[in-house]
DNA sequence: CATCAACCCTGAGAGC
DNA sequence: TGCTCTCAGGGTTGAT
């Protein structure tokens, strides 16, 4: 499941041409777009993205929260891979100059005047593309940016005891702070030593520090490691095999070597070891 | 404001 | 082999 790390991974290698893109996207300019799942275009309308989008050239590529933001000549392009999503970027033809055809999962796809095309594709169908004038129209309700330096323990202590929630839901809330999803929710409070059901009211400000340096550790090594690959979604990373709790129930704690336990909280599997994070 | 359930989807894995 | 059933998972929406 793309996360911060995971997104992250894929915008800077579509930015710097690097891993299996093997150009930059930036510079390209969009000749035309197909949408293969309409439900996958949120907004605008097909037709008006159809007119929209053409002729215009990408002339940057950044990150909020798990949105991918590509920037236009006069719009802005935001993709959001939820579950499942992907995009690949290859040559619009094959070797013998035929049209290349478009994979089962494939939802929708620009092809540049250069000859090649970005193709989104999305097995479970939850992502979703925008093309707006302002970015902040769609991102505008995140909460800040964990890695964000200017982003203090101060500040995210006064967040937290400011509201009455378990702490995972509430980490994994993107207007509390924006993209942290279930894997990096579980380890951060792994290594943070907290619970996922202690109330956030009740957090010390050490605990706070804590916490923050919990995300910025585990998200930092998700972005070495070039993300994390399960289930069937692979790109490349390997996060996976360093996880502390998430999806190692039955296994030894990493710390003490209690065996991991798995609940759930907030409608999500949940993992945690219950010596090093009992409950509050 | 917090919590909870339903919903959107598909493929994997279990059970038969 | 192949059928049916259950479930995960991010985010949105609506009910309590």
């Amino acid at each position: 499941m793309p996360e911060l790390p995971e997104v992250e991974t894929i915008v800077s290698a579509l930015r710097d041409g690097r891993s299996e893109y093997h150009a930059s996207v930036v510079g390209l300019t969009v000749g035309d777009a197909e949408v293969l799942w309409p439900k996958t275009l949120a907004a605008p309308t097909e037709e008006e993205f159809q007119t929209r989008i053409r002729e215009q050239m990408i002339t940057g590529l950044s990150r909020r929260g798990k949105f991918l933001v590509f920037c236009l000549a006069t719009d802005h392009l935001l993709i959001h891979l939820r579950m499942s999503g992907d995009l690949r970027l290859e040559g619009i033809q094959d070797e013998s100059g035929n049209p290349k055809p478009f994979d089962k999962h494939d939802r929708l796809a620009l092809n540049f005047t250069e000859g090649s095309r970005l193709v989104f594709n999305d097995t479970r169908k939850f992502g979703r593309v925008w093309l707006a004038k302002d970015p902040v129209d769609i991102t505008g309700n995140l909460g800040p940016e964990p890695l964000d330096e200017s982003f203090t323990a101060q500040q995210f202590h006064q967040m937290l005891t400011a509201r009455g929630r378990q702490l995972k839901p509430l980490l994994m809330d993107q207007t509390f702070i924006a993209g942290l999803g279930n894997i990096y929710t579980d380890e951060a409070l792994h290594l943070a030593r907290l619970h996922p059901l202690s109330q956030s009211s009740q957090i010390t400000p050490d605990q706070s520090g804590g916490l923050l340096e919990a995300i910025r550790a585990v998200l930092s090594e998700g972005i070495r490691r070039n993300g994390a690959s399960i289930d069937w979604v692979y790109r490349g990373g390997d996060f996976q095999n360093h996880f502390r709790a998430y999806g190692r129930t039955g296994e030894p704690c990493p710390e003490c070597g209690t065996l991991i336990e798995r609940l759930v909280v907030g409608q999500r599997g949940t993992h945690i070891c219950p010596n090093c994070q009992p409950i509050l």
